[in-house]
DNA sequence: TGAAAATGTTAGGTGCGCCTAAACCTTCTG
DNA sequence: CAGAAGGTTTAGGCGCACCTAACATTTTCA
C-alpha cells in the first residue's frame, strides 16, 4: 500500500467518529480512534501528530483531535470512493451488501481523480450508496437523508420503511440480512418490538404514511 | 499497501522479464528486476531472497533468479488481475489505452479472490485485454495469441493488422495512439517502413488475408 | 591468462508505522 | 482537596523495504 494509506484511515476514523455534524467535528479521544482502527493508542498519537503538522486535524493533549476543515474535506472524499465503489460492488458486481466493507476498504485508497468521476458517472451519479447512506459530491456537498430518522426516534406504534444502516460493520449487515431485513424493507410495530435493542440506534428508517401502512397491513 | 504489494511486484517482474515460455522461466539478472522496478539491486537482493524462502522462485547467486512452478503460478494470477482491471478501465470506464497501466497497477494489489472472478464474469469472460495480451483464465491456462507474429517477423511486403502491443509502458502506448495505431489498426507495407525501428518488436501482428489487403487497397 | 571492468551480494544505516513500558496529565472520589 | 484510577503521551525498540558504501564474483579482452 502507498505510504498514505494509515494517515487516509485516521482521517476517516476521525470523521467517522468525530460526527458529521454541519459545523465542526468533534474532539475524538485517541483511544477510540485506536479502538476503531485496531492499532494502540501511541500509534494512534504519533499519526495525529503527522495529520497535525499536514494541516489536516488539530490536537489538544490529552483532550482529543478533531478534523480541520481541510481535514474534513480530504475525508469526504474518502467517504465518497469508498461509496461509490461499494456500489459498483453491490450493483455491478452482485455482491451483498454484507460482503462489500473490507473490498471498498481497499479500493478506496487507489489514487486516481479521474478513476473516481469516471466511476460515478459509470454508475448514473448515485446519490446513496448500498447501505442507504449518502454519497458525497465531488465538492462535499451532501444530499442530504430526508425525512429518515432513527428507529429508536420513531413515533411509537407507527409502521416504517428502511432507508439506511448507520456504522454498517459487517456483522449487523449479516444479522440484518439473516432475518431478511434489507434497504426498502417495511417493518411493523409488532416487528420492530422484536429487534435487538442495539438496533434501534442504527436502522435509518422513514415513516411510512397512512396510505402505504394499509398496503402493508 | 499490504505487506505483500513489494512481492507482488517482484514477482511480476520476473515473470515479465523471465519470459513467458511454456516450460520454465529464463533467469533473471538483479539490475534488470532493479531497474524494471526503479529500485537498487541490493533491495532486488534481499526480495529475492524472501522469494525463494516462500518457494515462489530460486536464486543462483551471482548468476540470477528464475519463478518456480508455484511463482509462477501466483504471478499469472497477478497478471490475470491486471489485465481483467485494465479491460474494465477502457471498455467501461471509457479510458484511453494509453492511461490505465498506473491505476491497474494499483487495483491489481486489491486481496479478494471473490472480486476477481466476479470482475470476469462482469466482463463477459474476456480473452485478451485493451493492449491485445492474452488473459490468463482462473487455472493459469491461456487463450494463445492466434496467427500473430511479430512485425519484425512479418514476411516482405505484406500488410497486416494490429493485434497486440508487447511490453505496454505509456510511453509507447501514446506514441502509437498519436500516430492512430491501435488494436486492428491496418498497416500496409509502405505505413511499416515510416515506423520507428524500435517497434518492429514491439507490435504483434496479423498477415492480412488476399481478400483483406484488396480491401484496404 | 590475468588484470580491469562489470555485475552481484553483504554490511550498515534511514524512515515509517507499529509495539511495550514507563512517565505524565486529568478526573473522579473519599 | 489529596490520592487513586484511568486514559494519554513520551521513550525506546522492532520489522520492513529501501538506500549507499564496501566487498566478492564473474566476465571481458589485451
Amino acid at each position: 500500500m502507498s505510504r498514505s494509506t494509515q494517515r487516509e484511515d485516521h482521517l476517516k476514523a476521525l470523521y467517522a467518529l468525530g460526527g458529521s455534524r454541519d459545523g465542526e467535528s468533534d474532539w475524538v479521544s485517541t483511544s477510540q480512534m485506536a479502538t476503531h482502527l485496531g492499532v494502540k493508542p501511541p500509534s494512534v498519537t504519533a499519526m495525529v501528530q503527522v495529520l497535525t503538522e499536514l494541516g489536516w486535524a488539530e490536537h489538544r493533549p490529552y483532550h482529543g483531535a478533531r478534523l480541520t476543515h481541510a481535514g474534513k474535506t480530504l475525508a469526504l472524499s474518502l467517504v465518497r470512493k469508498h461509496r461509490l465503489w461499494e456500489t459498483f460492488l453491490v450493483d455491478r458486481l452482485g455482491f451483498d451488501w454484507d460482503e462489500v466493507h473490507d473490498i471498498a476498504e481497499q479500493l478506496e485508497h487507489v489514487d486516481s481523480v479521474e478513476l473516481v468521476e469516471r466511476l460515478d458517472a459509470f454508475l448514473g451519479h448515485p446519490t446513496v450508496d448500498p447501505h442507504g447512506d449518502p454519497i458525497p459530491k465531488h465538492d462535499g456537498s451532501f444530499h442530504p437523508r430526508h425525512d429518515a430518522v432513527l428507529l429508536a426516534q420513531l413515533e411509537p406504534a407507527r409502521s416504517c420503511t428502511v432507508t439506511g444502516v448507520r456504522g454498517g460493520d459487517d456483522g449487523t449487515l449479516s444479522a440484518l440480512k439473516k432475518r431478511g431485513i434489507g434497504l426498502g424493507s417495511v417493518l411493523t410495530d409488532e416487528d420492530i418490538s422484536t429487534l435487538p435493542a442495539a438496533w434501534l440506534e442504527q436502522l435509518w428508517v422513514r415513516p411510512l404514511t397512512q396510505t402505504e401502512s394499509q398496503e402493508h397491513g
